[in-house]
DNA sequence: TATTGTTATACTCTATAACTATA
DNA sequence: TATAGTTATAGAGTATAACAATA
């Protein structure tokens, strides 16, 4: 049953929510076309932009991608198969593994970078430019506070560290 | 090799286009989270969602989603097993079939549909009440230049119907 | 015992290609 | 022939449960 609320949902508030699911559809859209022109999916994608900055072991892994261990013992499967990264065995502890970007990986997540910031430039092109910085600070405000509540590392989103 | 471009991408740009790739992201979280909690896909969602006001037909509805038919004959397939549609021959086409919410289907939807608002009105609660008119003016800009490029029927986006 | 990771298994989702039935 | 839809097949992606190796 639909909780009956103090304040009901304002018409503006549908409206808002409608076009913020609609935008997040068009934004993940173009994420996931132009990673199927690389044959990845936003999944790969993310893993590769994860291991640009950092060699994480499988469990940190599932945690940034939100996936339990076994799925990502799958998806680093065939990522290796395709020479995108490489299993190295962890220093210290002798049960651990170290995941690293292959030099094609570096070379094809760099890229898909590019690419996706001109897609999304070209896509967020009709925001006037004095709309932008509100518009970024708008989305800031959300997503920070989504992420402090659920204390999730924000650096393990696509494009957190994808900006040169 | 990344394009050379006249006047290079701004770092406000930049700005612009991570923010509201993590709010795509945060989003997405949600629906496929709410959707998830009722075992269904974000595509089973979408599905549902569709049939709310339409009992199109197998091409039309792989249109909408963005599918292959064979995708969506499966997809059905699995949704008439769960009793949540139902397939009924076309009036005049004896080829075709039209697919229909049934009554199971319709309370699913529209149980998710309240939680989808609920939850994402909560996500959004740090948008000033101030600023949502225009959260809202700069996301429909952008989603409707982009359906007018790709000639896209925004009517099949999730929420386009889901508002009461 | 607890932790890290893999393997076995099963299911959904998706696509391509071949097929059936109707137009 | 062309169109609407299904089936066969294959592979990615995901989860749960059981397992192995190390701590």
């Amino acid at each position: 049953m639909p909780e009956s609320e103090a304040r009901p949902t304002s018409a503006a508030d549908l409206d808002m929510v409608d076009a913020v699911v609609q935008l997040s559809f068009a934004v993940q859209g173009v994420l996931g076309r132009l990673a199927a022109e690389h044959d990845l999916s936003i999944t790969q994608l993310r893993l590769l932009a994860i291991l640009r900055d950092r060699n994480p072991g499988m469990l940190e892994l599932a945690r940034h991608l939100g996936l339990e261990k076994s799925s990502v013992s799958g998806l680093i499967d065939r990522a290796e198969g395709r020479h995108l990264v490489t299993r190295t065995a962890a220093p210290v502890d002798g049960r651990g593994v170290l995941v690293t970007l292959a030099p094609a990986g570096r070379r094809l997540v760099e890229q898909v970078a590019d690419q996706v910031i001109a897609e999304l430039v070209a896509l967020l092109a009709p925001v006037p430019a004095g709309e932008r910085a509100r518009l970024s600070r708008l989305a800031t405000l959300v997503v920070q506070q989504q992420a402090a509540q659920r204390d999730v590392d924000l650096s393990a989103g696509l494009l957190a560290n994808l900006s040169p």
